[in-house]
DNA sequence: ATCACGGTTTGCA
DNA sequence: CTAACGTGCAAACCGTGAT
């Protein structure tokens, strides 16, 4: 905090903090169209795994009205008509544009969040002596040039104001791709903030919108002017804050960029409903090999285990069966081979025949830094070392050479229950077999 | 009363 | 021809039994 040199002042200047959140324009879409620009302005949807349903589209669809997260098979027919041209997701592609992005926007502050895949919010307090609004088309110019990415920028003096000013830049052309709410006067924001639903606050979902205009709350404004102590009562802290926020005050911190995950998961949908144990065993391997990867990544131990198999609950004239078994480990372990082995005990434990499952999913709860792990007793320090040597050893041929080079045994090869991705585009960027040829 | 706990709900991208 | 609906987190909330 500036201007604090006066000795024994306990006053301290309350300093309006500047937040920035830069969020990438339908990120999925863009990440296509910078390897493939005839895409520009063609109106595109990126399915989600399975290709099951819609989850980014470019502003053409949204202009036709086809809605976030609806069943593909239920807008099929209209995208034919539209002419809309439709992928699978790639997210080996959109992970490596979002951390060349992330990395460029690192620049432009010492203080960064990375807050999702197409989002950072970035600290520009202490910025103040320049135009933050200049600042901020310099970072969405920048990104351009250098990788193709559209991105918009929002500024206010929370992470919540920030996040508001994003959706206000994005919305109205006039803003440029850049709002600051810093440099607003009160009235027209008091206008402004009127003419949004309360839903579109961070923190405040479908649930909480009807409760909120159940007393009759129903813009940003109104929610702006409510009593945060009231609040409180009827909803939660979060909602505290939240109110807080939008008055200006700076409440909810920026946080680490990666911090180690509490719980890690691997889950997914079959492409065609799976009955045997043999295939639901390949796929719950596959999944407790994917999920041991991300432990070691992150550098952590697990203790426990979690598996489940669900049946589709969308088939109601299916008998429905979604059990699920927590198994304990004798000691917290990272290595894949000790874990295939207690999720395939746990599978048998709760498998029945006669099911058509849809999907499965592996889940490590409770984790523990590596270093934290309390070792068992009995632990043979030998047979430690051999885990993490080998643990290693295939992670780096597998990073190196692509992923699965070196496999479980297992597994499985045939792998019939594999998720569909009939439209996936190639991965541009990482791996060398699928550059264009007129890129090498 | 209060706590720890586990399962459920909510929200987010 | 028909049927076809994601994944991965965190945190609040809430009921329960134990103390």
């Amino acid at each position: 905090m500036g201007g604090c040199s006066l000795g024994d002042s306990q006053v301290m200047a309350v300093v309006n903090r500047s937040i920035a959140l830069i969020d990438c324009n339908n990120f999925y879409v863009s990440c296509e169209r910078v390897f493939d620009p005839s895409l520009k302005r063609k109106p595109i949807i990126i399915l989600s795994n399975n290709d099951g349903c819609v989850i980014a589209r470019s502003q053409e669809v949204k202009d036709f009205g086809i809605k976030m997260g609806v069943p593909w098979f239920k807008v099929q027919k209209l995208a034919r008509y539209y002419k809309i041209i439709v992928f699978s997701s790639n997210y080996t592609l959109y992970a490596d544009m979002s951390n060349r992005v992330m990395k460029i926007i690192s620049e432009f502050a010492s203080n960064q969040e990375v807050y999702s895949i197409d989002e950072s919010f970035l600290d520009l307090t202490g910025f103040n002596h320049l135009n933050l609004t200049d600042y901020s088309q310099n970072i969405r110019s920048t990104v351009n040039r250098l990788v193709g990415m559209p991105v918009c920028v929002g500024v206010g003096s929370s992470k919540t104001l920030a996040k508001l000013a994003n959706h206000i830049a994005k919305k109205c052309s006039l803003f440029d791709g850049v709002c600051n709410l810093n440099e607003i006067t009160r009235n027209t924001l008091d206008v402004l903030f009127s003419e949004i639903k309360v839903g579109e606050v961070w923190g405040v979902g479908r649930r909480t919108e009807e409760k909120l205009a159940k007393l009759g709350v129903t813009t940003v404004f109104d929610l702006k002017q409510s009593s945060p102590q009231a609040l409180r009562k009827q909803f939660s802290i979060l909602m505290e804050r939240t109110v807080r926020e939008l008055n200006g005050e700076f409440c909810i911190p920026l946080e680490k960029s990666n911090p180690p995950k509490k719980q890690l998961v691997c889950s997914r949908g079959f492409g065609n409903p799976v009955s045997s144990l043999s295939e639901l065993s390949e796929a719950i391997i596959m999944y407790t090999t994917r999920v041991a990867e991300k432990l070691r990544r992150q550098r952590s131990m697990t203790a426990t285990v979690y598996i489940f198999i669900q049946t589709n609950p969308f088939k109601k004239k299916d008998q429905q069966y979604n059990p699920g078994c927590l198994i304990h480990l004798a000691s917290p372990t990272n290595d894949t081979r000790i874990l295939i082995r207690a999720v395939l005990v746990g599978l048998k434990s709760i498998y029945k025949p006669g099911f058509k499952y849809k999907k499965a999913g592996v889940m490590l709860e409770g984790l523990l830094p590596f270093n934290q792990a309390q070792k068992s007793l009995f632990d043979d320090k030998g047979s430690q070392a051999y885990s993490e040597n080998l643990m290693q050893a295939i992670d780096t041929i597998n990073k190196t050479m692509g992923s699965g080079t070196i496999k479980f045994l297992g597994e499985g090869l045939e792998k019939q229950w594999e998720a569909k991705a009939e439209r996936k585009t190639r991965c541009y960027t990482t791996r060398i077999n699928e550059i264009p040829v007129a890129y090498c």
